[in-house]
DNA sequence: GTGAAAGCGCTAACAT
DNA sequence: ATGTTAGCGCTTTCAC
């Protein structure tokens, strides 16, 4: 015998299968009835079956989150924010590791349209037409965490990564670098765009110069940012700021590697304050740009969004204005931009 | 109007919902109501509602992944290559977060009556009976990332922590080291205990005796790593090996502040080869136990059962045998682990 | 309070 | 080759 069904359990009890459905959704039934049905539900190990309910219901109670790679720490920490929000509300979560592929990402948007999750937050690396055309036509509602282009009528949740550069580089200036290398991201990126922006932005606040020999432009990675940090030491900086973590990393073990010591010779400091800053030694001073805020968020708009739009199926078809937040930057101060070794 | 359907699609092409679902699905045709279905889909944007279809076929081409914390890395790369492959085969991917609390992991199991997921990868930290007993009487295809008790019905794949242990502590003893301190996680994890049992057996293969001040155990983290190394040091330890790629970190971190060089000292060995043991420095010598090599396994096994359950539908009803597999581990060697200096 | 029946969107017999 | 129809498991009117 197969699964069970709730015409097995209308069998088994002796009832029809519409007061099997009001028992098991505790509404109202006669005392007798509710045990009867309850039994054999019991007895019978039923479990209802969530895909009839979801064609029944029209919502699945699945939430999609789509980044670009499971394997960055940013990332998982969205995923854990996201995953908390939506559990406590009664939904799953499916994932989709797109690889930072437009081609995947706009998949996933047109995939809405098939009706196995109810909403989707979308976390893209880099923002095209194409992405902000398949946005206006999602076929259900849909959370960008990242920067989108105004118009576009969708929640967003966004980093201020602007500000979260000028807070690292003014804690450097303040702890007395004057030399401060930025070791940074693919320039086609949102992310390695507004750093690069936030950085001489930054530079200039504090008086000090922008020398393009003092910057380097690399991949996101701890192999990437050692390789581009060897060859800015010809530049004599005070300190290395890497546009996350593992850029940073990269950058102390370039730095290890030449005998320099941390952060007496040179101050190092990352972004996203991942559990890889506190992994080396010493300990990563870091910016936190929110992700676990930005998933919690993302995840709540997009639940707000549901609850509307269940609303507006009885009431006012009007959809709520999109919302976009920010989330604040975070400076994290440890041991790797103390104070600089007086030369005495 | 809200999503198209096959009734629209077929009023618009003035056929039947039959023709539409017969030219969607690549049947046969004529030219000319292929080109018609074909035009009013796209021109309505069509997608196929996968919840109907999964109502009707019986199957939603989803799986489950169930681990108890998306925030190690070591799960990650699970679920980075159980993705892949399900991408691969047409299924997506659902992720559970248990946290390790045992009723999670039984609800987890009890969902797959539900038929959210056609199958589930279920990954505990610990299996009580409760484990077997819901294991046994699952509603749907399981897989177990862990050692299960032999005798439960289930395809299970196992990491081989006995041998890998093995691996370090001999390379320790090679590269000189003869009193190697471990440092291990709790003792009512699978993990834990199966490590514990490593360390003992290769140190007496290496003709090393046991001591239990050499021995700590607790939580699997840096700050737990940390505070029991310091607490160790006393016992003179030249190496130190964590239980996993966090204890070690936790154990560089605390030689490092008492100003012990590694691995000139004191020699450093994690277990897991995870991210993290590239992050520091120097770069960690870890043990692999093969978190992706077993996703990937725990994923295939998975679709074969879910081919032979397909095909047993119309043929013998016979269950394959439960299979087991044991991903070998791999000593990867990097600079935490070099010989000792010379007291000369 | 309870049962009969419609229908969510789709696929697959079956009939034409 | 195409149309008609039943039915996947469930919720929800609508009568009684």
């Amino acid at each position: 015998m197969p699964q069970p069904t709730i015409i097995s359990i209308a069998e088994r009890a002796g009832v029809s299968i519409a007061s099997v459905s009001r028992v098991l959704n505790g509404l109202g039934a006669r005392p007798d009835t509710t045990e009867k049905v309850e039994r054999a539900a019991a007895e019978l190990g039923y479990v209802p079956n969530a895909v009839a309910r979801s064609l029944k219901g029209g919502r699945t109670r699945q939430l999609t989150f789509a980044m670009p790679d499971i394997g960055n720490p940013v990332y998982v920490a969205m995923v854990r924010a996201i995953q908390s929000v939506a559990k406590a509300a009664g939904y799953r979560l499916l994932l989709h590791s797109t690889d930072a592929v437009v081609e995947d990402e706009l998949a996933v948007l047109r995939s809405l349209g098939d009706r196995t999750s109810d909403g989707l937050i979308l976390c893209p690396i880099r923002i095209t037409d194409a992405h902000v055309e398949a946005l206006r036509g999602a076929a259900g509602p849909v959370v960008v965490i990242g920067s989108l282009p105004s118009g576009v009528p969708v929640d967003s949740v966004r980093a201020d990564s602007v500000a979260g550069v000028a807070l690292a580089v003014r804690h450097l200036y303040e702890t007395g670098r004057r030399r401060i290398a930025f070791v940074n991201g693919p320039a086609d990126t949102v992310p390695g765009r507004k750093r690069g922006e936030g950085y001489r932005k930054a530079l200039a606040d504090c008086g000090l110069a922008y020398e393009p020999d003092l910057v380097a432009r690399t991949d996101f990675d701890i192999e990437a940012g050692a390789a581009a940090t060897e060859a800015l030491l010809d530049q004599k900086p005070d300190a290395v700021f890497g546009a996350n973590d593992q850029l940073a990393l990269g950058a102390a073990r370039a730095l290890h590697a030449r005998g320099l010591r941390i952060p007496q010779d040179v101050a190092v400091a990352g972004m996203d304050d991942s559990v890889l800053a506190q992994a080396g030694w010493p300990p990563l001073t870091s910016v936190d740009l929110g992700s676990t805020e930005r998933g919690k968020r993302a995840a709540e708009l997009l639940l707000r969004r549901l609850d509307s739009a269940r609303a507006a199926a009885d009431d006012t078809p009007e959809t709520p204005t999109p919302r976009t937040t920010t989330a604040p930057p975070r400076l994290v101060v440890r041991a790797s931009t103390g104070r600089a070794a007086t030369d005495s």
